[in-house]
Parts: C-alpha cells; structure tokens; sequence
RNA sequence: GCGGAUGUGGUGAAAUUGGUAUACACGCCAGACUUAGGAUCUGGUGCCUUACAGCGUGGAGGUUCGAGUCCUCUCAUCCGCACCA
C-alpha cells in the first residue's frame, strides 16, 4: 500500500486524543521541560509563520517527552485586541462571537497539524476566569504603588482610536496599523516599569547564550540606563521676576558633568513648564510664540527632521559653579520625555549642542583638550575648569559630582530611556481596567470577590468613542469604599498585559482555574519555560513586558521565578519571492491547503529541513514536493524491516556498504541529541536521516535495514510524527518510540582508514592505512604514495592528524 | 550616527569548531521505463581545462605544516534604535 498521510494522520490525531497522549504529570516528581510556542491571535486562519513555529516547538515537545522528562506544551489565544472590534466595525460581528469562532476554526487547523499540545490547559485571555485574576493583579499592583494614574502627553492613534505605549510606536507609527502617531494630552494608567529597569537591565546576564545576542542588547539599548550629574539651574532675579515669581529653578541631567565649566546656555523643551508658562501669559513675541507653539505640536520623529531650531526665552540662569550668567534657550532637540525636559549645553564638546550654537551663534568654550577640531567628543584633560583644569575627564566625571554632593548644589544619579508603561485603552475588546471613580473617594479599587468586571455584551462597536462609555448603564456603580454613586472607568486594558503572564497560568492545573491565578508550588515547578520559541518582533514588546510582569508577580509573592524564558529562539519569517507572504501581496501559501494536498508531516518537514530555525525561510513548492517524495519513499521502505525487534548485529560479517550504512544510521543518532539540546539544526537531523536512508538503500542487509528503521523512526517521530508513528507501529508495536537508544561505538571502529596525503599545504594522493598502524608506519606509507611530489625537496616538518591526513612540509633543496 | 547580525555552487544550505570545502535537498543535464508525463528509477553536476595541473567560502593582508573557521583592515546586504543631554 502506498503513502497516504491523510489517512495516517486523521488515524493517529484521534488515536492521541483518545490516549490523553499529550497531558503533563500533575505529580510535580519527575524532571521537567515546559515548552512553548507564542501563542496565536485568533484572526481566524492558520499562516505559515504559525505552522514553522509551532512545528519548531512540537518537535521540542515530542523530543523531552521521549527522553522520559514530563513535558509541558500547551497553547491558548492571545484573544482581546482591535480586530475582534474592526470585524464587528466592518461586518457586524460581536468581537465575542467572531473571536470564539475563529479559536473554534484554528483550533482544527492546529490539530489538523499533528500538535502535541495539551488539551486541558487551553484557554482563550478574552474567558472572564482569566481576566478575573488578571484584574486582581493590577489591583495588588496599585496597592504596592507600582500602578498610578496620571494625565501626559501621549502617543496617539487616531486609526485605532486608542492611545499606545512607547513600545507601541514604530518609527512615529502604531505598531498594529502603522498610522502616524499623533500626541495628545490625557489621563492614563501607568505601571512603573522604570522601578524595574536595573532589575531587567541586571538580569539580561542571566540570559547571555541562551537569549539571542540581538535580543539583549536590544533591549539593552531600550533600557538605556545613564549615569551622570542632576543639578539645578537656579533663575537670575531678573528672570524669576519676570515669571511672576512662579519659578525658581528647574533641573537639568548631563552624564558629562566633566564640561560643566563648558556650558554656554541652556535649552527646555517645548513642552516645558517655564515654555509654557512664558507661552499662556504672552511674554515672548507673537511670531516666536507661535513657532514654539508649532514645534510643541510635532512629534518628535518630525522633529528630529526638521533639523535644529529655536528660541531665545529671554532669561537667564546662574552657573552653579562659576555664578556666570547663562542664557536660556527653547530646542526642539531637548526631548519632553526625558532629563526633566532641559539641559545645560556644552556646544564645545557635544554635536547637538554644537550645531545649535553655530547657528544662532551663540558662545563656544573648551574645556577639554584633545583633537583640533570641534565639536571634541572623545576622552582629554580638561582645560578652563578652575581647580580641574588638567585632571583627565574621567577622573573629573567623578570629582564634579562629588563637588555639587558636598555643596549640595546636585547629586550623581541615573536616567532611563525606558518609559513607563501606559497600559490603558480606550476600547471595548479588551479586560477591563478594575478601578472606579468617586466623587469623594478619588481612584478606587474594586473589591477582590467582586472580580471579575466583565465587559457587557450588549454595546454597540462604531468605530467612534469608546463602547464602554457610550454605554447606557454599564459604568454607573457605587464606590467601593463609601457606597456612593461612582463611576466605572471604561478604558481598558493593552492585551500585551495578557500576554505578559499567560505562562504562568497554563503551569497552573486547570482544576484550580476557578481559585487561583498562579498556583504558587506549580508555578515553581514548571517555570523557567525551558525553551520559548516566536517571532524576534516580540523582541522589545512582549518580551519586555513579560520578563517585567514575572518580577513583579515574583514581588507580589505569586511564585519565586526571575525570568520567564530560559532559553529563546527566535525563528525567522517565512518568505516568497523573498517577500513576508501577507495577504495583500497575495503571496500566501494557505496551510490547511498544503495539508490537504501533502499532509502535515510533509509540511512539518519542509519547514524544518529548508532552513534552520533562526533564519528566514524562503517557500520552495519543489522543495516541499522533495520532503513529500523523501516520505513516500521512508513509508515505502518498511518492506525491507525483517524483525519486531532491535537486531543485534555481528559487525565483522557486514559488507562494505551495511557497514557504511550502519555509521550513517549512528551519526544520525549522535546527531539528535545535539540538535535538540544544542544547535536546533533540525535541518542537519533530517539531512543526516536522509543520509543514513539512502546508505540503507545500497545495501541489503534485513537485520541492517530493521535497525536503521528502528532507530530512524525514532529520531524522526519529532519532526513527522504521524508517519513515524504509524511505520513503529506496524513495524515494532510503537517499542522504538519509547527506548532510550544508545550509541553504539563498535559501528564506528574502522579496520582501514583513508588519509589523505599533503605535501606542501597541498592535497596530493590518499592511503589506505591498516587502523592498528603507528604513526611511524603512516609517515612511511605517505612518503612513498607521495614520492613523486617530494622529488627535489627536504621534509621540514611532519604532522599526523590521527584518522584524518598527513602533511609534510617541505622545502626545495 | 550607534548597536546586532549575515556574506560559501544556478538555489535553500552543510562542514565533528583549525584538518579532504560544497554533505542533504531543490534545480539543471543525460539515460531507463513509458502512448504520454510536471510520475518513477539510474548516473552526472563549483570554476577553468582534452588531460595533467591550476583556481575557488565578499575583498586585502596576517598567524599556522594546514584557515570557510583565528587576528587586522576593508566592502556589501539585512535588522533594530535613533537628537536620550
């Protein structure tokens, strides 16, 4: 009977479902792999970046379990998010509906795939169980202050109708519908990632060779920890007058604090409060009011582009050090978001400070020495700088911030580019955010037992505003505390907050979903995820928030784990034409289609062998057709298997090529261990497999061939599980799936090796050499399979590389 | 600009980590079987050569008996961040 995955594969699904085959031991004894697999939006179909990296972590999963570990594989929906209410917009879908139909949908597609997920722990993040605890932690959050609310300027987008987190936006774009990003004043829920920042920065070395170098020192550099010198700039009395006595000082962050004798002026943000304040009560001239005023209302990418611009404000600040006085600019470089909105400027010894003073001329003074040409950016003595002058500026980095600590004019401190994380909404589809407002009371949380706030059902999805709060009665409510009539807040919460603790709940047995969130013994079991597999675009985002949310719960006592995520792989796009398949290029590859067509064990192994995990993969419709031809021809070759059993094999009475294909068999074996523990070169385990089957088919040894099916299926079952398991079980009642299989070493003891001779660097002849003779005895050999080479010259040097090849060295004479 | 990667046949890619470069697969060429084949099987396939030889891992140097692998410089491509004071 010839190869027909269809059938194989539909037998197999229903027989490891019946079996419970894919179920974790609740016993918590045994050594454990918790593997996983980001899980999938629910957008209604299957892609094919899904089937790679759920192949990636299936062949994972099947590998520990084989090797006897008890093995944690589940999946979920990551399903809250704007297209469950874009399709309600456009179709007139409920986002409830659509989202548990395309689960219901996708479910099949996965299964259709031969997963080995666990059943049970499934879940979608949209269920009222999950956002139930979902909003008890947010609750604790606020009660240890690490979640505040507060009004800022925010990023924007008006497509989505939604504000984002500055993970969020990409290139001044939303992360979801690439729309520009718009900056809005607004209140908002934050939590207090910055409190973190040493903690993720610090842990990131925990991760070194198991994370993937481009991941850390990307988020590395999103961190973006300083250090330097925060002072204050104290207001010349005339400019304190002419503020109305309103200001005072304002503080400035340098992290080179060895040019503070170098600082010609200094320059706020637009957004500044001294900027705006010159701005609300008409103290600057119209025409420059208005300017400011444009560049306030840019982004900051905008400006960025825009090049250098700015404003003299008419006031001055005093020198904390030399008492001279400085003027103060506006400058459309000086970020809102960052060092308190304004800097003291060195134009000498800083690009962008340099530029500016070119241009609007203003003075330049050096203060370091080095180099003819300014701006001068590297290291030097500094010069003009009082008691510092010729102290090299590291050392002086130091002194200064020790002189302001003693004077109690500033300290040494650290700064973040990290911002804290805005977690607030304003949708419908989404968990909603647990606090109420009181009139009397202020922000209040819900209570616990009265979790979790569910969203209505009965709303009306326009696209414009906020379902939630154009809602009739929904967010109308008594205060928590004092029983008042209160409000509901309607934002709700970013679904990336979902995504950041999902690995915890699936480590917690499903029995106990109803009465804990993180089962606290169980999560310690299961995690770290020993290995997590998905797209490097989470490489900020969620990987961030997740490796965040896992301190936090830590801190809060919900278990004792540091990282979420051991190890990571980062697999590559799946591409066509060396473009990302997307359905408005129209170059897809529909996977239930492949599947129908070839079945998916073909699917799993093009996707496995036609690149290594990490890099891009680029579809090939003949090279699936050669993973299809290479099963057929595996499934066709149980003809050739003459036992039920691992044969033991008399080496010595082998031919030439049983030989051989017994190494080959062996290699793959060795092979294995390596891929899956090592390297993830699942496309070298299947080209050493095709090696070791097409060694098997020069030969014709029936107990050869019994042993290398024996051990192939093994190591294939992983990777196409169906046709593996079905061959086992027709060839060896399923007994080679569950042994453990030993290497064995006589397969690979030669009683002739080939050398290979060089002369002179240069690759000249081979001889075959008896595998007991001495090196001695080589070199003879080599020397006459090589005389015609060495005519004429003398031997410098002789090197024997055991099992592999001579060199001779030489000279002419 | 800063940071991270990657450069090997016509293509996707290997190379036990310093030891016969191009395994495995796709494609292509030839042949077999066929009424036919976009099916299957067999053989061939880095470049240049009739052959011997020579040349070949982006480029240029270096270390070494020996370099795809190590060092220095350089070029190209991809990705991320981007006025972070």
């Amino acid at each position: 009977m010839s190869y027909n995955p269809n059938e194989i594969e539909a037998k197999w699904q229903k027989i490891w479902d019946e079996e419970k085959a894919f179920e974790p031991d609740d016993a918590l004894s045994r050594k454990k792999k918790y593997i996983l697999s980001m899980f999938p939006f629910p957008s209604g179909r299957l892609h094919m970046g899904h089937v790679r990296n759920y192949a990636i972590g299936d062949a994972f999963a099947r590998y520990y379990r084989k090797q006897d570990f008890n093995v944690l594989h589940p999946i979920g929906w990551d399903a809250f998010g704007m297209p469950a209410e874009n399709a309600a917009i456009k179709h007139g879908r409920h986002p409830k509906e659509w989202t548990y139909s395309n689960i219901d949908y996708m479910r099949k597609e996965l299964g259709a795939l031969g997963l080995s997920f666990s059943k049970t722990r499934e879940f979608a993040t949209c269920d009222p169980l999950y956002t139930k605890w979902e909003q008890e932690f947010i609750i604790r959050m606020f009660e240890e202050g690490l979640l505040y609310r507060e009004s800022t300027t925010v990023n924007w987008c008006e497509s989505c109708h939604t504000v984002l987190a500055n993970e969020q936006v990409e290139e001044g774009c939303c992360w979801r519908c690439d729309n520009p990003v718009e900056l809005k004043e607004m209140p908002g829920y934050y939590l207090d990632i910055i409190k973190y920042a040493d903690n993720l920065l610090g842990d990131l070395k925990q991760l070194e060779g198991k994370w993937p170098n481009q991941v850390l020192t990307m988020q590395e550099n999103w961190i973006g920890k300083s250090q330097g010198l925060e002072f204050e700039f104290e207001l010349s009395e005339d400019s304190k007058a002419k503020l109305g006595g309103n200001f005072e000082k304002y503080t400035v962050f340098t992290t080179r604090p060895d040019t503070i004798y170098g600082v010609t002026y200094s320059a706020l943000a637009a957004e500044h409060p001294i900027t705006k304040y010159l701005l609300d009560n008409d103290l600057l001239d119209a025409d420059v009011a208005e300017k400011i005023v444009a560049i306030g209302n840019m982004t900051e990418i905008e400006r960025a582009k825009e090049g250098k611009e700015g404003y003299d404000l008419g006031l001055t600040v005093i020198h904390p050090l030399t008492r001279e006085e400085i003027p103060v600019w506006t400058a459309n470089f000086v970020l809102a978001s960052y060092g308190g909105g304004a800097v003291m400027a060195v134009p000498a010894h800083d690009e962008r400070d340099f530029e500016f003073a070119t241009k609007y001329d203003l003075p330049i003074k050096r203060v370091i020495a080095g180099g003819d040409d300014l701006p001068y950016t590297a290291e030097g003595s500094l010069e003009n700088s009082e008691i510092f002058t010729g102290m090299p500026n590291k050392e002086a980095q130091k002194e200064i911030i020790a002189l302001f600590e003693a004077k109690e004019l500033g300290q040494g401190t650290t700064n973040y580019k990290l911002r804290n994380w805005g977690i607030s909404r304003q949708r419908y589809w989404g968990a909603p955010i647990p606090f109420v407002h009181c009139d009397d009371c202020g922000l209040v949380a819900e209570k616990v037992e009265n979790l979790p706030i569910a969203l209505p059902d009965d709303v009306e999805i326009t696209g414009e505003g906020n379902p939630l709060d154009k809602h009739p009665t929904w967010k109308h409510c008594s205060c928590p505390k004092c029983g008042k009539e209160a409000i509901r807040e309607t934002d709700t919460l970013d679904t990336f907050v979902q995504s950041s603790w999902y690995q915890f709940r699936y480590a917690t047995n499903p029995n106990k979903w109803n009465i804990t969130g993180i089962d606290k013994e169980e999560a310690n079991y299961w995690l770290s995820v020993d290995q997590y597999i998905g797209g490097i675009e989470h490489a900020i985002l969620h990987l961030l928030y997740a490796r965040f949310f896992t301190k936090v719960l830590r801190d809060l006592g919900y278990h004792d784990i540091d990282e979420p995520f051991e190890n990571l792989l980062t697999q590559g796009m799946v591409l066509m034409d060396g473009a990302k398949m997307s359905k408005s290029k129209g170059n897809t590859v529909d996977p239930d289609a492949l599947v129908e067509k070839y079945g998916a064990d073909t699917a799993r192994l093009f996707t496995l062998f036609a690149a290594p995990p990490a890099k891009e993969l680029e579809w090939n419709d003949s090279a699936v057709e050669g993973a299809f031809r290479f099963l057929k021809k595996l499934y066709d070759r149980k003809a050739k298997v003459a036992g039920k059993t691992l044969p033991v094999i008399e080496q010595s009475k082998l031919s030439k090529e049983s030989k051989i294909a017994r190494v080959k068999i062996y290699e793959a074996l060795q092979k294995s261990t390596d891929v899956y523990e090592k390297t993830f070169a699942f496309n070298t385990l299947i080209a050493a497999c095709m090696e070791a089957l097409n060694a098997l088919d020069k030969q014709d040894n029936p107990e050869v061939w019994t042993e290398g099916m024996y051990i192939m299926l093994n190591l294939l079952e992983p990777i196409v599980p169906h046709v593996a398991t079905e061959l086992s079980e027709i060839l060896f009642a399923r007994e080679n799936l569950g042994v453990q299989l030993e290497v064995k070493e006589e397969v690979f003891v030669q009683e002739s090796i080939l050398y290979m001779v060089m002369i002179g660097g240069k690759k000249r002849t081979e001889i075959e050499v008896n595998a007991s003779a001495s090196q001695e005895e080589i070199l003879i050999m080599a020397k006459e399979a090589g005389a015609k080479w060495l005519e004429g010259t003398t031997v410098i040097k002789e090197i024997v590389v055991p099992n592999k090849l001579v060199n001779l060295a030489v000279k002419p004479n």
